[in-house]
DNA sequence: GCTAAACTAGACAGACGTGTCTATTTTGCA
DNA sequence: TGCAAAATAGACACGTCTGTCTAGTTTAGC
């Protein structure tokens, strides 16, 4: 069993219960249960629950960018790939069942973890940077200048990502991607 | 003890305890020694942690709207009010240590529960609902229709709240605040 | 085929979870 | 002042939590 099958069974299955019904309400016993390996090989690839959920992290950060990107580059005009950007979110999100935002969720339960914070807060700035550098490359309505679009346009789609949590619908994703229609 | 101080003392402490810490990190043992009443108490006023969750949720609705509303009392004019919506959430964020806020966090954690899940759509729904009214009643630029205004602020401070407890700081409310200025 | 690493099952420790119950004391009000 | 309601302390049942450990089995590569 060279790099392991065991070890991404062991994430495959703590990822789906941390998102599906949080961190906290998901025991070690739940997760070697249904990924049906030994408690000690658990505990071989990762010392503790909360080394599980940094891994968590780190694959899902690292997944979500290379899904965006492969989504993003059937696209050919910058443009194209910001309203892409809406559309791949409330794709996922429609996938998700509506829970929301991988981090934002994270976040929401875990409290003075710098390591939780640390990365949490990468994977958004590095977000937010991806819409900054498609905003320089677009030629929008210059109804705000390029910095402040891109913070709009971020705002709108965490905001309908959030509130979607909240209301289990899509329908306020759907809703910035008319508003941000409309500004670009 | 009538109107039972004790009973307060439990939400009280239960709240904060939710909010600060989360939902399913805190336990029983952990309010009845903070609350410092006694094991019986709490279960002849809440029949359940269940119980105790939904009274949070439904004070908190309260209390939330109470604050909201002497907050905008004292300013004349409904622009205004809709900036002080935005003031207001930054000012109480920045108390609360940017946690976000109280709705999505409980909905992040919760899952299929539909009572929890009620109380935290109706308590968005009325507040996009005090954000639709305001609009109604203020001469904005016109650069949207109402409806689709209102729900741009909506997303914005959503959004800027949301933001704020991932990066721990009112930075992006504050930048939702700018922007709803421009489009006012 | 041998060896070491990886995996297995499952017992175990010790803390903590929720909720129930008893027995006693305090409190508020008539 | 007396009595019912409300509060107390704390034992208890029973389950689950994380993490450790032992001992036996499978697997991969030389």
């Amino acid at each position: 069993m060279r790099d392991s099958a065991v070890k991404d069974r062991i994430l495959d299955t703590a990822s789906r219960l941390f998102y599906d019904q949080g961190y906290h309400a998901t025991g070690i016993n739940q997760i070697i249960e249904e990924a049906d390996i030994a408690r000690a090989s658990l505990y071989n690839h990762f010392t503790s629950k909360t080394e599980l959920l940094l891994a968590y992290l780190d694959r899902t950060h690292e997944d979500w960018f290379l899904e965006l990107d492969r989504y993003l580059a059937a696209l050919p005009t910058p443009k194209e790939k910001l309203f892409a950007l809406f559309d791949h979110r409330i794709q996922r999100q429609r996938k998700l069942k509506y829970k929301g935002c991988h981090f934002n969720k994270i976040t929401a339960e875990t409290c003075e973890d710098e390591e939780v914070f640390r990365r949490v807060k990468m994977h958004k700035e590095r977000f937010r940077q991806t819409i900054r550098d498609l905003v320089g490359q677009t030629d929008h309505r210059r109804m705000m200048d390029d910095e402040t679009l891109a913070d709009t346009l971020f705002l709108l789609l965490e905001g309908g990502i959030s509130v979607g949590a909240m209301y289990r619908s899509s329908e306020y994703a759907e809703k910035a991607r008319t508003i941000a229609a409309m500004l670009l």
